[in-house]
DNA sequence: CCTATATCGTTAGTCTGACTAACACAACGG
DNA sequence: CCGTTGTGTTAGTCAGACTAACGATATAGG
């Protein structure tokens, strides 16, 4: 998704980002987002894990088993790229992909004793990852921060 | 980039996200970065516009001519991505795009009268939209919401 | 029961945006 | 002069978000 730094040759040299840029919060935020997406994306890499593997092993975990299609609405990967996630979940042996017998279109996802593990695991590679992406603020900052995202991010959530 | 709503289907009937998933400050950043961008292209593009204009314009406004390759840096465009840009612009009369006689090398790039004009207008169309993204925030909060966002990105950039 | 419609898992493919590589050319420093 | 470095440009890679369509079911309504 993004691997360099800014716009191509070295070092910004003067900062001379105009300010109309630097100080628009949708500007803030999709740089922001870029870089923590890179810091979580390579944090959980050193550990042979991607962000989907999370968000399916938490669903799994907080709601038990559950359909292809229902773990897709949980964790807002498509539908078809659940699949793939499966997959490599399925292959690492954290989860288990069973037919449905009560609906035979339907494969029953459930999470194994290892992928418990290994959830407990990322849990803790995030956490440390969260403590270098919010390093800069304090704790009730952070608490702040995190509770204004969460209300403008309901607030762009259906509000139909 | 983005254009459909959630993981496919229809509403999200119960909010089955696990909790794990919508605490973490990444995925709110994330989530929300991609609704922002969404609300912020989607809005230029009523305009016929789009978001590396406002930033190469500004640019232009506020430090004068310049080359491409300085253009890039400040924008935080790839130089091989500026070229489009600036077709897109010269285009609609916005810049021009003449020989460095100093440098035979470069191009010097001049916003025109009417590229201030349009940034005036798409200054005035950002404030709009950002007015919706931040609409759940009093003014005080909003002022909070960049300030923090600032200091992390700072801190997120080169600390080389 | 029969038929229409919706849902499931899967495959394939589109589109966009970030990014790299390589080019011909010109400038610059020794 | 020569090697190095910056410039504008073209081409292309790659990943992620997303759509379309498939055969297989299930489910609801008449």
């Amino acid at each position: 998704m993004i691997r360099g730094e800014a716009a191509d040759v070295p070092g910004d040299g003067a900062q001379k980002t105009p300010d109309r840029l630097r100080r628009r919060a949708s500007r803030l935020l999709s740089q922001l987002a870029v870089r923590s997406d890179r810091l979580i994306t390579d944090g959980l890499a050193r550990d042979d894990a991607r962000k989907w593997h999370y968000a399916v092993l938490a669903s799994l975990q907080e709601y038990g088993p559950a359909s292809q299609a229902e773990l897709s609405r949980r964790s807002g990967i498509y539908r078809s790229d659940m699949v793939g996630v499966l997959n490599e979940l399925a292959a690492r042996d954290l989860v288990e992909r069973s037919p449905d017998p009560g609906d035979r279109r339907r494969n029953v996802i459930t999470i194994s004793a290892e992928g418990r593990r290994r959830l407990q695991r990322l849990d803790e590679v995030l956490d440390d990852l969260h403590d270098e992406l919010l390093a800069p603020l304090s704790p009730a900052e952070r608490d702040h921060f995190v509770q204004l995202l969460t209300r403008l991010l309901d607030h762009h959530t259906q509000p139909s």
